[in-house]
DNA sequence: ACCGAGTTAAAGCGCTTGTTTTAATCTGTT
DNA sequence: AACAGATTAAAACAAGCGCTTTAACTCGGT
């Protein structure tokens, strides 16, 4: 019963090794037995508690995407009380979709650069190998914020709303993968600064490129 | 001497094999036989010309990323030409750095998905594992980039604009390495399009962010 | 005390990996 | 024709992989 002067449990301390590794090193770099070393246990143990490392690898990603989409989901409803059927302010749309997953982190404990590892791996894989279970909850998340996207950018073609929604995913994801790494080629100091100072940044720049303006190239190019 | 009527080379088709299966499923998912019976070649091929899996990886990587950042510093030279001291139009900027991919990849044959997703992985992986041949190289393009961005973004403090093309990579990353993959959640047609078209539409979204207001938060934040 | 379910441990399964070794074959020169 | 060097081919290498098997252990309920 995990009562509290017992140790953790073994599928536990599984789950938190694997989410720790997996972050670091991406699904495919960590063994089996890179896992259950690090988390004091045989080898055997993951195939008894999970079926296999699969299994083991969607339930790391399930427990932590799964409730920031249902938060991000819960956000829209409560602009939808807020604006009704008119449109939302961009800038509130991006949050809800953003802070989720800025208190996701700091609600689970795992460090922040980790937390953004497991979360930009799951937005940059996105669609190849999602768990079954959390397939369609993102088809959800991504309908519900399209067609708010679609209201609030009333001067974009559909098209170009989703184009440009892409390109944010493109910018979460590698904010969130590699925030560690952005001062890697320059000399400047640029010292951490913390996962919910860029995510502030984040929310900056992409409203800025889902407002752009459509170039005149684009406009005549194709269609 | 690889004269006309004899067929290629056994490295160059190793070369050729490589790049094409490193593109569709990553470094680490190709083994040396995947490689080799693509190529037609024997398992100890590749040990032969090249010395090693990774020296093989970093030829690939080195023979298509190093025209392009050729080219970009050239674009950047142009500017200078065209512009000399004073700031260069963000938009042309962005361009100079975008246009040397869409032109190396005509010219190098590779098919245009192909063709994004190396040099998609060699942005998202930039720095962990960059051969050490093209690493000053990177370092003189972001550095001169930087530099012209700062200057083209007089509003912004050096910082930001760091962070801002930090994300403008993220889109272009994000973009090379999963612009088929941009339907994926809807149900909108949204056919093929190009990569050429791809980057159209990341200029002018690059644009965007990187010109975008500083909120509120951010300014006081820290610092 | 003993049983049985739940859990852990150790060993080995078949397979794939990158690399090496050894031998055969091809190619051009004298 | 014969040799030498470059190239290819086939086989084996040790190491690591995910997973399974089998046996041991733990521990609460009767």
């Amino acid at each position: 019963m995990e009562s509290e002067n017992e140790k953790v449990s073994t599928k536990e301390r599984l789950l938190v090794a694997a989410e720790k590794l997996f972050a670091e090193k991406g699904f495919q770099e960590v063994s089996l037995r890179d896992i259950t070393k690090e988390a004091k246990a045989n080898v055997a143990s993951v195939n008894y508690y999970f079926s296999s490392k699969d299994v083991l690898a969607d339930e790391v990603i399930t427990r932590h995407i799964s409730p920031v989409n249902d938060a991000r989901l819960e956000a829209l409803e409560l602009l939808k009380q807020k604006y009704g059927d008119t449109a939302f302010p961009l800038r509130e749309i991006l949050q809800a979709f953003i802070k989720p997953m800025v208190e996701q982190m700091h609600s689970s404990g795992l460090r922040s650069d980790l937390f953004g590892k497991v979360m930009g791996r799951c937005m940059a894989d996105r669609g190849k190998k999602m768990p079954v279970q959390v397939e369609p909850q993102m088809k959800a998340v991504l309908g519900a914020f399209i067609s708010e996207l679609i209201k609030a950018l009333p001067n974009l073609d559909a098209e170009t709303v989703l184009w440009r929604l892409h390109f944010s995913f493109g910018v979460v994801a590698h904010t969130l993968l590699f925030s560690d790494r952005i001062a890697d080629f320059t000399e400047m100091p640029l010292e951490g600064m913390g996962m919910d100072a860029s995510l502030e940044r984040v929310v900056d720049y992409c409203c800025g490129g889902l407002l752009a303006e459509v170039s005149a190239e684009q406009q005549g190019g194709e269609q």
